[in-house]
DNA sequence: ATTATTAAATGGATCACCCATTCAATGGAA
DNA sequence: TTCCATTGAATGGGTGATCCATTTAATAAT
């Protein structure tokens, strides 16, 4: 574990000390004199209003260190207290600036000795996140969630066909396995979190982090609707393993267009079921339970 | 604008009062006493570890009440100092939730009289910042950014096709007029600021706003390799007017397979003008000036 | 050696202030 | 009356001191 130590100076712009925008103006009244250029016609130049706000400035100059890569996932900042006197800020506005970049996932916050705040991996469920409040702010609806998810599953079935790797279709064949097992078993919720995992393991199998991420967020909204369904119906997919496996045979002999309709179809008849019972998509289970999955 | 005078009160669990974390152990002495059942060798059942920190708690709460709609974009919070005491917490760290809900564009602080804490509309720039963070971090690579995107275009213009009404059409033939001009007049800057918005428009015919956020987050990385390149090398693509044309007229009939092998081409020769210089593409490129675009 | 105790480092949280901005109310001048 | 300047209150922005809680290493006791 490397423990930097930072400085937290700006690269960019001026060589400005310790960020100290407050105190500028001690006294109101010397204000008036900062009118400039009385008799001046030309070009009003305005000032470019920078009331930049220092946690703002402090969230910046940290994802500069990351852009220039002086810092990197498991590097520790220095200790509040050390950090907040090199900015020259109150450690108040530093926590502010801190917890946000831990909201975003960029920071992990460690309390005790030898604690402190460590650069994280990056967390691509923050995209969920973000689907999530979008959802919640009426940005996006539950149909064009649901659209787009069938179409950008469309186009990972295509990628996995060209790129899915002997590990990635053995990984979803003991996925399906665990289904059969869980099925069998009568084990509904358990088969739930199973679709839930092959989405996964499916997005995965592009071989592409950011097209697996894009799925990974527009799949999860998705899967809450199945389970809330099948938890309140008792009532499942029929033939789920089987589909499954009809799948991931198309997927390993690389024919495209017959997984392309293989899942097409599915997503059909489980669209179908969803929508048996009117309000099954509500917003309302889209939304229960806000941020289980995300930092526990 | 509504003023809603809102209870924080959490909705589900039990109805806890004010969170109340705090002081919960007054004196650590007693903590010996919370051993319990000491004779029992059943099932030990560890406590769930409940660590949540407050400002967690309290954005939970806020999401809450998003996500049952109690709380609306343009609505306002009480007072920081009001809410704060409805809470139970001290203001600074009520500040830190607002201070991450606000960098997470849920909500705009401002300040003065009749000013407050306002739900925002969602900021579906937010996926970009994403993006950036995960492309700082080394979670994702350039290279399958640059690839995602390739794909999600395709799938853009598939859905375009399809879906694209006449102001669409009407909105990308006008900002392709704008593109002209600025090669007429040898602004070629600008003429890069036409490609950005050219995707935008383009995302936006597909009329699926996830889609559009999606494509949006992965374009606009790209624009700044290009951004970089042109500004640096002062050449551009050339004929690009006339390959816009083409492929709107394309769009225009409808003809998908026509407009998907006239983009991919396009984004083709465009792969080929950035790779010429190597270290075009590089990471400090696509991370110079990081978040100009977000609230500024 | 092992285990319990202690102490220090560090994040978590509070309190009491003060400043800066904004806007409505007020009041005086045209 | 109408308009503009002044004022004051509301509210976010920011500070500094202080305490608590957790974690870990060093130390002491067994």
């Amino acid at each position: 574990m490397i423990h930097l130590i930072i400085h937290l100076m700006s690269t960019k712009s001026s060589p400005r000390a310790p960020l100290r925008l407050r105190n500028a103006s001690p006294n109101r009244r010397e204000r008036v004199t900062e009118h400039r250029a009385v008799g001046v016609t030309a070009a009003p130049t305005f000032k470019p209003i920078h009331t930049r706000r220092t946690f703002e400035e402090i969230c910046e100059r940290i994802r500069e260190q990351l852009a220039l890569g002086i810092l990197k996932p498991g590097d520790k900042l220095p200790p509040e207290r050390d950090l907040a006197q090199q900015l020259g800020v109150s450690r108040n506005v530093l926590r502010e600036a801190l917890r946000s970049l831990e909201m975003a996932g960029v920071l992990r916050l460690q309390k005790g000795v030898k604690g402190g705040a460590f650069i994280q991996e990056g967390d691509t469920r923050r995209m969920n996140e973000v689907m999530r409040d979008m959802l919640s702010l009426g940005t996006i609806s539950v149909r064009e969630l649901s659209e787009a998810r069938v179409h950008v599953l469309d186009l990972v079935v295509q990628l996995a066909c060209a790129h899915a790797r002997r590990a990635d279709l053995d990984a979803l064949e003991a996925n399906i396995e665990r289904t059969e097992l869980a099925t069998k078993e009568g084990r509904l919720l358990d088969r739930v979190e199973c679709s839930r995992e092959f989405y996964k393991l499916l997005a995965a199998a592009t071989g592409n982090k950011v097209i697996a991420m894009i799925v990974d967020s527009v799949t999860e909204i998705h899967m809450r609707f199945v389970y809330a369904k099948v938890a309140s119906s008792g009532v499942a997919m029929a033939r789920l393993a089987e589909k499954r496996r009809q799948f991931l045979s198309a997927l390993s002999e690389r024919d495209a267009a017959l997984a392309s309709r293989l899942l097409r179809s599915h997503l059909e008849s489980v669209q179908r079921m969803l929508e048996q019972d009117p309000g099954s998509m509500s917003l309302h289970v889209a939304l229960a339970d806000v941020q289980p999955g995300m930092r526990r």
